[in-house]
DNA sequence: GGGGGCGGCGCAATATTATTGCGTGGGAGG
DNA sequence: CCTCCCACGCAATAATATTGCGCCGCCCCC
């Protein structure tokens, strides 16, 4: 399956602002019967296309305040050494995203820990105790505007 | 409401791996009936601790196969200008997340965009049309090896 | 232009799940 | 030791999801 269309992308859009709502709902929601709508969520699943749903959670009124941004820099790049830092960083769970990216630094992580300790605690033993990464820089979020809000489908043909 | 104990603590990390368990399943995966589990996970919205449910979509399958980060520099800094700034951010389809930083930059954005053209059509016509902002660098994710992982509820007390 | 085949739809029956009232037990505090 | 209160489980009811089935419209091939 290749092709999607806009009732496809309606039900995208809807899924994505409300990953719950009950497919009687999605389905009047974007004109269809309930179960001609299910079948299209389903096929979407099974396409990937929807990669899963996730509970979002307050990170402040969890505790976890503090959101940082980490660059980090390689020493040596070689394949082996590349797999094994992303394994490590992909472990750690307070590293909440993790990117390869291009220009002076090699990889940009998203932490989200409790405090500036915890912070201290994850940047010393845990990411700098990688041998390859020869230097990290990090950008504290002072306040998070706008959360992973949902991906422009309107912006596709 | 304050207090949360490991129950919560599961439930809210089932939810986040799954948004859409059925409440049955997550009951007996947390060791509860149904009904107390539901009456839980109403707490918790209720509480504002789940903040809501999202469809996580696959970016590349659906054509935004493109994640660049943009540091912004902000001339002259003021209540007004920040509130004004932040709303055009916010309101960009493009821009999935954005954040008040320290450093060098002011803010950093995280935009989905389809390739180069978007991108471009993005910083110019849209971010650097915003008369405040001096200064944009970007950082383009070459590829992503973990996105918005799960919140570490372990490392909670 | 006229079949024939196929895909996707709605309907309806059935299975599963969510939701709410109610009675009970166990722990905290007096 | 007693009492109160919270959170639980149970059970009945309501809502929702799921599947089979027949139908309709579109596209392709004749």
């Amino acid at each position: 399956m290749a092709a999607y269309d806009s009732t496809d992308r309606a039900i995208l859009d809807r899924l994505q602002s409300d990953g719950r709502i009950a497919n009687v709902d999605l389905a009047e929601a974007v004109a269809l019967s309930p179960s001609a709508c299910l079948r299209r969520v389903r096929a979407l699943e099974q396409d990937g296309l929807i990669a899963g749903y996730r509970a979002e959670l307050d990170r402040a009124r969890l505790g976890l305040d503090l959101t940082v941004f980490i660059e980090l820099r390689v020493g040596e790049h070689s394949r082996e050494t590349a797999a094994r830092i992303e394994a490590v960083l992909t472990g750690i769970p307070e590293i909440v995203a993790c990117h390869v990216v291009s220009g002076s630094a090699d990889f940009l992580v998203e932490a989200a820990v409790a405090n500036l300790a915890a912070y201290e605690r994850l940047l010393i033993d845990q990411i700098l105790a990688i041998p390859a990464i020869v230097d990290a820089r990090s950008t504290f979020a002072i306040r998070t505007v706008k959360t992973r809000g949902p991906l422009p489908l309107a912006q596709l043909r």
